[in-house]
DNA sequence: CAAATGATATATTATATATATAACATTTGT
DNA sequence: ACAAATGTTATATATATAATATATCATTTG
């Protein structure tokens, strides 16, 4: 699994990071019940904090994308259908703002939904780039 | 133009300004050429500092959404089609973590588009909620 | 000329972000 | 039994962001 930490970005490190395995999640890199490298050994590669990356896999495992195991690693997760329903007003919340910025731009609802498309694919393509 | 401020909301206050107006826009309660309320009767209206309603507007002014008049007045705006480019790869960079994390919850391109779809149909017809 | 405007400056408080150490209980491998 | 590695938690420090309180300035409007 690749991660690049850009330290002059102005989207806080722990966010970068959980970003970024949500993409290796979202594009097959780290499949459901995969190990994700240990808080120590990951804050050492990237040179960051333990507490930074502790941060991250905070937020994921209360996404229900990870799963921390009592003292035997961490292992991604695929959350429950029962949770479908929170997870979609989760991905609501966040997409509305978006879309009426769109919208302002004078996008079009197709023209929207065609860089959605774009992007899923793209992710799904596995490319990191940006 | 309705702006309801959530105190107690993780999102700052600033943000939560910034897209209600921005809502306004898209929705066409806030039409191209019309006077936005000024930065003192605002922050007087809503209980909140100067300052943070002239953050909000300011970051508006920078996606091209707001034109200040020197002294005269604030006045929205509909960005130029020269500055798609620019607004097309601010939105793409906005929604693509967002579609990741889509992703990890199992929901089909199809699906998401649906999403997209409501939201944008929702936004136009002019609702404020949540 | 007074009033209102956007813009700017300084200061203060609170919260968020990131780091540095340290310690703890649990699990794993020897 | 023991050492090593794990996730978890606690404390402390430094910096950045968010929000507030005053105040001043030039410009525009009535």
């Amino acid at each position: 699994m690749i991660i690049r930490i850009d330290l002059q970005s102005e989207t806080p490190i722990y966010l970068q990071l959980s970003n970024q395995i949500i993409e290796n999640m979202a594009n097959g890199n780290l499949k459901p019940g995969e190990e994700v490298p240990s808080i120590r050994s990951l804050a050492a590669d990237l040179g960051i904090n333990i507490h930074t990356v502790n941060k991250a896999y905070s937020l994921l495992k209360q996404k229900g994308l990870l799963t921390m195991h009592n003292s035997r690693g961490i292992v991604a997760t695929r959350s429950h259908t029962e949770e479908d329903e929170k997870n979609m007003s989760s991905v609501k919340k966040a997409l509305r703002p978006i879309i009426a910025e769109s919208i302002c731009y004078g996008f079009a609802n197709i023209q929207l939904k065609k860089i959605v498309d774009e992007l899923y694919k793209d992710i799904k393509g596995g490319k990191i780039n940006e």
